[in-house]
DNA sequence: CGCGTTATTGATTAGTCTCAATTCAGGTGG
DNA sequence: CCACCTGAATTGAGACTAATCAATAACGCG
């Protein structure tokens, strides 16, 4: 249950700073900072890696982590008092996830797929934020832009209807994970996730991916597989 | 000696800074300025009085206005392409609203009751905003808590029933207005707008308030108004 | 190749929506 | 001040969507 500190390793490099040659070095919040800053920082993370289907932060507990995904994709969730599940947002490489400043969100944090996450803890990275408004700008688009995509995410849970609901979601998938008309790409997420993250029973995800597959606008060539193959007649079906 | 305030408040000579009396002076972003920066935003800003049912900014239109809520409460709305609506939040007075930084987040903002707001022309706001990191922190906070409140929203559309999510709304409203058991409160939403909120029929709104009524743990006395009179009975249902 | 897990498919049920008919509240003009 | 009128809210009956329960089928892994 509880996070094994024994399975995440911690990166490698003194010498040079690490985050010159970092994978999202462009594209995460870092990317306002100077050089200087950048050094500074670099001391004050490390390097974690979660395997698929691992938590990292326990909802609930004192989230006393932030940071930016480097590698892999993870989901944010929430539970009702009596074990229903919501995943409330999906995070992607350059991603922050966590919450600055003393209060606490009540999210689980979990690996979808293997990932590595560059981690601050709380304090230090708040601290840190005070004297670099750079980063606080860049943090501060990243969070608009959160807001307005779960804004959608709750058009979407209130108001479509499930084949709707399964539809802008495999949109979704196929834009973020590249993919295109006739392009193959590989679902981070089960069934039974799709539904978590759609409000829907797994069943009702599985009838509608079927039901698509006989309009002839997807293949499923099994296990997480997809295929679209006429992306905008899909596009129409999420549209509503 | 020359000026004379016209249209907007005071009366109080010109010399003295209207943000200083104004009524969400110690809540909103503007708290965390300077007297400095607080002359000088004082000048950007103007008071703007809309009547309930009147919209503010246009969906997808560009959204050149930001501002703060100084009195009255406004919805945040989007719509389907087949014209079903979904409420995405509700703003009260000193809460933010629009979208800074360039990008827009096409949704509709309407006044529920009649309201004030001290708007500010976008592209000015963004350039105080860029000298005066303090209220960038402010606008920071306030958009994380922003993010939570629409996650939680999220788990409530997707996971819980009609039952359920009346009852949240209700305890909600109660504490935003803050009511007690046995105090009145006068809901600022029709059920059409509770519904729009829900994602429920207006129906099914009016049906689950009804059998509160009949357990005895509100009163309806006509109209808008609300009296819960058995709080903790009510949070039970809500909590799912 | 067999086993456990995950996904599909089917039958039934429960919950919510839709359509339709009153009832109620609030504002208007006589 | 009251009767009326209009929009809003409630109530009821039936239709439909999606959930649940249950039984295969496909996959992934040792």
């Amino acid at each position: 249950m509880l996070l094994e500190s024994s399975s995440l390793t911690t990166g490698t490099g003194r010498a040079h700073n690490p985050c010159e040659e970092c994978s999202v070095r462009g594209d995460a919040i870092c990317a306002s900072l100077s050089p200087v800053g950048l050094e500074t920082l670099s001391h004050l993370g490390r390097r974690v890696h979660v395997r698929r289907g691992q938590a990292l932060f326990w909802e609930s507990e004192e989230s006393v982590l932030v940071g930016n995904v480097l590698e892999g994709m993870l989901k944010l969730s929430t539970m009702t008092g009596d074990g229903r599940e919501q995943i409330v947002g999906i995070v992607f490489p350059s991603d922050f996830i966590g919450r600055p400043f003393g209060s606490n969100s009540h999210h689980t944090v979990t690996a979808l797929t293997d990932a590595t996450v560059c981690v601050f803890r709380r304090g230090a990275f708040d601290k840190f934020v005070e004297t670099n408004s750079g980063i606080e700008q860049a943090l501060l688009r990243r969070t608009l832009d959160e807001l307005d995509r779960a804004r959608h995410w709750m058009l979407l849970l209130g108001r479509l209807s499930a084949t709707e609901r399964v539809a802008s979601l495999l949109v979704e998938m196929v834009e973020r994970l590249d993919g295109a008309n006739g392009k193959e790409v590989s679902l981070p997420l089960s069934r039974q996730q799709m539904g978590d993250l759609l409000g829907l029973a797994i069943e009702t995800v599985s009838r509608a991916m079927t039901r698509f597959k006989q309009m002839g606008i997807v293949e499923l060539p099994g296990g997480r597989r997809l295929i679209a193959t006429d992306l905008p007649a899909l596009r129409r079906v999420a549209a509503g």
